[in-house]
DNA sequence: CCGAATTGATATTTAATGGATATGATTCGG
DNA sequence: CCGAATCATATCCATTAAATATCAATTCGG
């Protein structure tokens, strides 16, 4: 049995009469006949009753009518998929995000947009430690991931910069240097104690900052090392030392922390980077990459 | 798109290999080969990623995989589902009573072993007066009845007697009628009160005893008429009169009602009867029909 | 009530296409 | 680096779906 059958046994079901059921399908009568006749020869079961001019289904007849159709819809149904499946307006997205690209504004907004031009596609989030999430994309795992560095060790990934920001010092409002109304420079900050974050096999923001200060020639007195930066700037709010943050962490504050900006050049810029396979990724992420790039240009 | 293309993909798919597959499926490799791509291009879209002497499924043929499957699947249900209802293994019986009939000990009997003959098949019953339980067969609204009459006056209905039974007296247990030890006979009955069941429009016991009496010269002195026997049967036991019933409803007594046979030949006996179409009944109500008679035959 | 018209079935021919055979290109293991 | 294995391509053949011609049966209008 073959789809072909199915589609001729339902016109002819519909119309009632094998030469309109003919002429609706762009053949002759003839062949609509033999094949009708083949199908129910195949069955072994009659689903016509020939009665005069006419051909009507019997009981077996519809009912198989019924199921026909059923599976000609799976069939179709399967086409539609898969070709929207190929124009990336259906699929699966498993997406990656170390804490503290979460807490960056352009995350949630970027999948806003997507979710609302792709409605169909499914979007899976997870939240793990920089190194995990490119290998995670590597090997894939997962589709892609938005991480706090720029570059890797892994030839298979790219990635693309969707914002850059400015690293702020974090201070307790009652700090002597939260008063002052211009930018701060990072020798002054290197005689206070410092929080910063870090994950265990973490290959994140805390090294790029710490190599930064580094090659500055500075080396900061590091007295709490905290998994999360909103850890971090807990601590500094309850007056356990200074940290250096992103700028968009201003959002996180309450009245007990103060951000201020540090001397121009002071520190590489932070990026917001999405990082995802070189080869092959699927349409829908291929999409999910256009958005990004449109909507952070966008700001 | 055919189903054979589904079932190649398939084969290819879960064997990823090609040769492999065409081995399977009792073909050669290149018109595999050709097919698989035939599919892709009508799709517009890769299934397989070629990858050095191996062919591995791609997201879109992952997803396509699944969805062929189900396909398939539909495409064998139908065709396993109209043959077991061709061979009346599977299907529904409309089926009428009336309130006698379905007070009888053999229909709930008949429809027990039918169910667990035909575990797939679906049942449907219905209660209606004589008439209507006829015509509802005639015009194909039901499949059968179990009616109290034998034969009618639609052609197209061919019957089949599954049990007679002798019409007994329901007599008010403190009758004078009710401690003879013999049987009574109809005339000592036609002096007493009778109460008789009729539906309006009936066509059914009621009809048949009045004629078997009137036939015999007897006039029965009929103060009640009421629409279900086991209604005349309360009115006997509170002492309104006495009934004519068949033998089956001794099993409905509270002691105020006692039940005597008549003398032989006094009345026809009662006739428990289905009723179907002389032509074409399903495959389904066929087997019913060999159930009923077997069963029947088999008490 | 008859003949024209319509419909489904049958017989035969034609055309399309699925499948087989032969062969080439590429990859991989020894 | 060679031979075995695998997928792709080219060509040929066989099957079969579809077209054409015709028949038989039924309906319906005059």
């Amino acid at each position: 049995m073959e789809l072909r059958h199915l589609r001729y046994f339902i016109a002819v079901a519909e119309d009632g009469s094998v030469t309109r059921a003919a002429r609706r399908l762009n053949m002759e009568q003839p062949p609509l006949s033999q094949q009708i006749r083949k199908l129910e020869t195949e069955l072994g079961v009659r689903l016509f009753d020939r009665v005069a001019k006419r051909v009507v289904l019997n009981a077996a007849g519809r009912q198989f009518l019924e199921d026909a159709r059923h599976t000609l819809d799976a069939a179709a149904a399967a086409i539609e998929r898969v070709r929207r499946f190929d124009r990336g307006e259906q699929g699966h997205i498993a997406c990656g995000f170390t804490s503290s690209a979460s807490l960056h504004h352009l995350a949630p907004k970027l999948i806003r947009a997507f979710r609302h031009a792709y409605p169909l596609a499914t979007f899976e989030v997870e939240e793990r430690e920089t190194f995990e999430l490119l290998s995670g994309v590597d090997q894939r795992r997962l589709d892609m991931a938005f991480v706090r560095t720029v570059g890797s060790d892994l030839p298979a990934l790219d990635n693309l910069v969707l914002h850059e920001e400015m690293i702020v010092a974090a201070l307790p409002s009652d700090h002597r240097l939260a008063r002052s109304a211009s930018p701060v420079s990072l020798s002054s900050l290197m005689r206070e104690p410092m929080v910063l974050y870090r994950r265990p096999d973490g290959f994140g923001i805390f090294e790029v900052l710490m190599d930064a200060l580094r090659r500055g020639g500075f080396e900061p007195q590091v007295t709490e090392q905290v998994p999360r930066i909103i850890t971090a700037i807990n601590l500094v709010a309850a007056g356990q030392g200074i940290s250096l943050v992103p700028e968009s962490m201003r959002a996180l504050h309450n009245g007990s922390v103060v951000y201020r900006k540090l001397v121009a050049g002071a520190l590489p810029p932070m990026p917001l980077t999405l990082v995802f396979r070189r080869d092959n990724p699927s349409a829908l992420v291929r999409n999910f990459i256009d958005v990004a790039r449109k909507t952070s240009h966008s700001i």
